[in-house]
RNA sequence: GGGAGCAUAGCUCAGCUGGGAGAGCACUUGCCUUACAAGCAAGGGGUCACAGGUUCGAGCCCUGUUGUUCCCACCA
């Protein structure tokens, strides 16, 4: 017995259900099977802390479409699944609902702290994965993996050894960027610049010789408790005298030099720059240069320290304020402007960034940066869109040490360990019993890796490595990293330098780069804004396979794209018209019907439909291959609402009225036709493929492992495809006329066609009566008939005697018009094939098709003609 | 300051290596035609931002202009 299908498809009754049926199966399962060909995506690991977004939707989407598809071409298919820790955002959120407790970090100390977190993991850390399961997404939970797991741990401490030892992980005192609000330093990537409203504060400074005074600007009037020098341009003129000399710094008394350097700008403000070393990236860089000293004046929370004298222990706005005020009674200050500048901020917290010295870990970035430049160079690694090769390259080639430690306690735990003993600093692997030195206790360092640090090795820590497993020599180097533009730098680039440093391989070959999903207006969907849309809920109400069909049509390589809930609608309207498609199949077929199979006896339209779907199984495999999947999915729509629904369906009817072999062949095609377009469909839409599948004859278990469709030259029928346009064209011209006059489809008329194409149009006149509403027809080389509607098309004149509903001034007219239209046609046709040039320099089939459109216009104009003669 | 994207129907967007522009939604008209009204049929609507250039031929390639969005740098 066959299952009855619903009238309408309701997602709910079969997403939960068909997937359960797949984990059971354990169809998403990679078994590592080495003779046949891989093909692997690791997934960006989201964050434990996060909930599903639509990034993650597309993202997550666009890679089980790939995997779907390689999977059903019979490749040995693994999508590595798993979650990253976020340092950072989770450590807020274990110190938030600690604070509701009234605890802090130091109250629980660093174990209870990692209990803490820990525990939070296994609470929250599942729940991002159950949602990725919603939307169909077909990974390989067995391998599920997180980035502070067991192996993971293994391969950040290898990577981390394996750089000190080799001189590329050091420990420096440096001007780095440090979070007030998250405490911890941040590396420059994680550093976003905000306009914001500030004030531009002119001070003047006296020369100690009291020749006196140079005056200056800043947007930070309390870092100049920290100033240790003034700069002005080598070759200004202006200071030339007073380089070398002092000033005195105001409210502080120091006396500071001059000294000039040419990173100074002239003409920008005074051409006057106060130095803090301490706290600006280019004045600690200018102060190496010019031999500045360094004075620290605030604390890691942003509080003035000890070096700020009476202002310790204010906020730095507080300083600020007490600074100006105390500038403004001694006279020092001499105006504030209003300016608009560019304030860094915490990528996480958008708390205002203060650049301060600290001793902290860095990779030595510029030995890691050219063989990953060379490996995309030489197109090893390829992004897709290419363009965005161009933003790597900049990065990579002005890239700047990376700042890796970070003052947390959850993350990678930094395996360097100090003897306070001896001062012995050993970095190692495995955690050292004591001092190698004095044999004295050790300390480890107390700091943890930046998150990114840990993500960086995912696609092979993920499969083993340090280890030589069989699934890292059997999927490694994996194939595609599907992500969105926006984490080039935190993670694709330095992925590729790890991957290029420690394995000696490229760690994919392909970088399919999405954009953002935006809301209906285009802006950004935020928390803060309220704009977001929740997936969960869109699948709630449309169905997974609608949204992911939203995001397949939207996406064009490296492009956002709007989300818009009339989009999800008319997703949820094509899945509810192929399941009535696939209700008329069934309802259509006896009890007896084979699985998809080529019948005998094909009819005209039977080798139509099949060599319309033989194109398009091969437009969609190669718009695949291309990661045009915008493009493939158009297709399918297109193919499956207009072709098959609209046109092959209805002529089936005929046949399947008729009964016997005639119908029993179009049931036949009908299967045939309908099952590849459920597998052409299914990465797309695999819940409903899948459910439709299992209701229509099949072998096998699962619409996933099903041979995905090949092109068969052999299906192939040109001269099939060219008489069907001839007779739909009929229809339509005759659906036209009949529209236009008002005709109303109970009412038929008789169909007289005047054609070269006799037989041709002879055999198929039940389509014109199911059709184009015909009483009967007649086909022949020319009829005399009066009071009839005239319809042309290139090959045939068609009269429809409609008695007194005919006005014969409108229809003259009306082939008047289209006269005059075939003719303009013809004449720009014509002055193409009369200019020399293009007969010579066109190509050979461009030129045939414009000759061949001229001949098809002549016979047109001819026909035009008769019947402008027969109606006098 | 440097780089990139976008500009096509009222709206949202496709348009692959150049060969007389497409979809969805919206709109108009007629249909409950036994898969589907979340549907069927027919239709209206576009100097492809602007100006040059290359070419037999440009929405597509080149140059410039305008508007817009984003990324990087960070002039204190």
């Amino acid at each position: 017995m066959r299952k009855e299908l619903a009238k309408q498809y309701d997602p709910k009754n079969v997403e939960d259900r068909i997937y359960q049926y797949w984990l059971d199966g354990k169809y998403f399962h990679a078994k590592c099977e080495p003779d046949k060909k891989p093909y692997t995506i690791v997934i960006p690991p989201p964050n434990i802390t996060g909930q599903l977004h639509m990034g993650h939707a597309l993202d997550n989407t666009l890679q089980d479409i790939l995997i779907r598809w390689r999977r059903m071409e019979g490749y040995d298919t693994l999508w590595l699944p798993g979650t990253d820790h976020a340092s950072i955002a989770t450590e807020a959120k274990i110190v938030e609902a600690m604070k509701a407790e009234g605890l802090s970090k130091d109250d629980v100390g660093r174990d209870g702290f990692l209990q803490r977190a820990w525990e939070w993991k296994r609470k929250f850390g599942g729940r991002i994965v159950e949602q990725l399961k919603k939307m169909g997404s077909s990974c390989d939970w067995d391998r599920e993996r997180f980035t502070m797991d067991e192996g993971c741990n293994k391969a950040v401490r290898e990577v981390f050894v394996n750089l000190y030892n080799k001189g590329l992980i050091y420990r420096g005192e440096r001007i780095i960027n440090w979070c007030p609000h998250c405490l911890t330093s941040i590396s420059d990537a994680e550093v976003e610049y905000e306009e914001k409203d500030g004030f531009f504060w002119h001070i003047r400074y006296p020369l100690s010789d009291g020749s006196g005074y140079v005056e200056l600007a800043t947007t930070r009037p309390e870092t100049m408790l920290g100033d240790t020098g003034v700069a002005v341009h080598p070759d200004d003129e202006r200071y030339k005298d007073i380089v070398g000399k002092t000033v005195i710094l105001p409210l502080v008394g120091r006396e500071i030099p001059i000294v000039a350097d040419s990173y100074v700008e002239m003409d920008f403000g005074t051409g006057v720059v106060k130095m803090t070393p301490a706290h600006d990236p280019n004045d600690f860089e200018v102060g190496l240069r010019q031999n500045l000293e360094i004075i620290n004046v605030m604390t890691d929370d942003a509080h003035m320290n000890e070096n700020a004298g009476k202002y310790c222990g204010m906020t730095t706005m507080e300083c600020r304020k007490a600074v100006v005020k105390e500038l403004e009674e001694q006279g020092f200050l001499i105006k504030v402007e209003p300016l608009r500048h560019n304030v860094g901020v915490c990528y996480r917290c958008h708390s205002t960034v203060e650049p301060r010295i600290s001793k902290q870990w860095f990779v030595k970035m510029q030995p890691l940066a050219e063989p990953a430049i060379d490996i995309v160079k030489n197109g090893t690694v390829k992004f897709v869109p290419e363009r965005f090769d161009k933003t790597y390259y900049h990065w990579m080639e002005n890239i700047k040490d990376w700042c890796i430690s970070r003052q947390l306690w959850w993350g990678h735990r930094i395996p360097a360990y100090y003897c306070d003993t001896c001062g012995e600093l050993v970095v190692s692997k495995e955690t050292p019993d004591a001092c190698p030195k004095c044999g004295a206790a050790l300390r480890q360092d107390p700091d943890t890796l930046d998150t990114w640090f840990s993500s960086a090795l995912w696609p092979f820590s993920t499969l083993g490595w340090p280890d030589d497993t069989p699934e890292l020599r059997h999927y490694y180097p994996t194939d595609t990293l599907v992500t969105g533009y926006d984490i080039i730098f935190f993670w694709v680039a330095r992925m590729i330098f790890s991957a290029c440093e420690h394995t000696g391989k490229e760690p994919f070959s392909t970088v399919f780069i999405h954009g953002i999903v935006r809301d209906e207006q285009g802006r950004k969907m935020s928390k803060s804004l309220g704009n977001g849309i929740d997936p969960l809920e869109v699948i709630d109400r449309y169905g997974a396979d609608a949204l992911r069909f939203t995001l397949a049509t939207g996406n064009s390589p490296g492009n956002d794209m709007r989300y818009s809930e009339k989009k999800v609608e008319a997703s949820r309207n094509f899945a509810n018209k192929l399941w009535n498609a696939a209700r008329f199949v069934l309802m259509n077929l006896g009890e007896d019907t084979a699985p998809a199979h080529i019948p005998q006896d094909l009819a005209l339209e039977d080798k139509w439909i099949l060599s319309r779907l033989n194109t398009l199984t091969r437009e969609v495999t190669e718009n695949l291959e291309r990661f045009e999947l915008g493009i493939a999915v158009q297709k399918l729509y297109d193919f499956i609402w207009d072709v098959f629904c609209d046109w092959y369906i209805e002529l089936a009817k005929i046949r399947l009225q008729q009964g016997g072999d005639a119908a029993k062949t179009a049931g036949d095609v009908l299967v045939y036709v309908l099952t590849g377009i459920l597998k052409l469909l299914h990465p797309f839409m695999p819940f409903i493929t899948e459910e439709i599948w299992q209701a229509i004859p099949h072998d096998g278990e699962t619409i996933m492992t099903s041979a995905w469709p090949e092109y068969d030259p052999a299906l192939e029928f040109a001269a099939e495809e060219a008489d069907m346009d001839r007779i739909m064209a009929i229809v339509r011209a005759v659906r036209n006329r009949r529209a236009e006059m008002n005709v109303p489809p109970s009412k038929k008329a008789k169909l007289y066609i005047a054609s070269a194409f006799v037989d041709l149009f002879s055999n198929v006149s039940t389509v014109f009566m199911k059709l184009a509403g015909a009483s009967e027809v007649e086909v022949g080389a020319d009829f005399a008939l009066d009071g009839a509607v005239n319809i042309v098309t290139h090959d045939a004149k068609v009269y429809i005697p409609m008695g007194d509903l005919v006005d014969f001034e409108a229809e003259r007219a009306r082939l008047q018009k289209e006269l005059a239209k075939a003719e303009d046609d013809l004449a720009y046709i014509r002055k193409k094939l009369d200019n020399p040039s293009f007969v010579e320099k066109a190509p050979a089939a461009v030129v045939q098709t414009q000759r061949d459109g001229a001949a098809r216009l002549v016979d047109k104009i001819a026909m035009l003609k008769e019947s402008l003669a027969k109606l006098g």
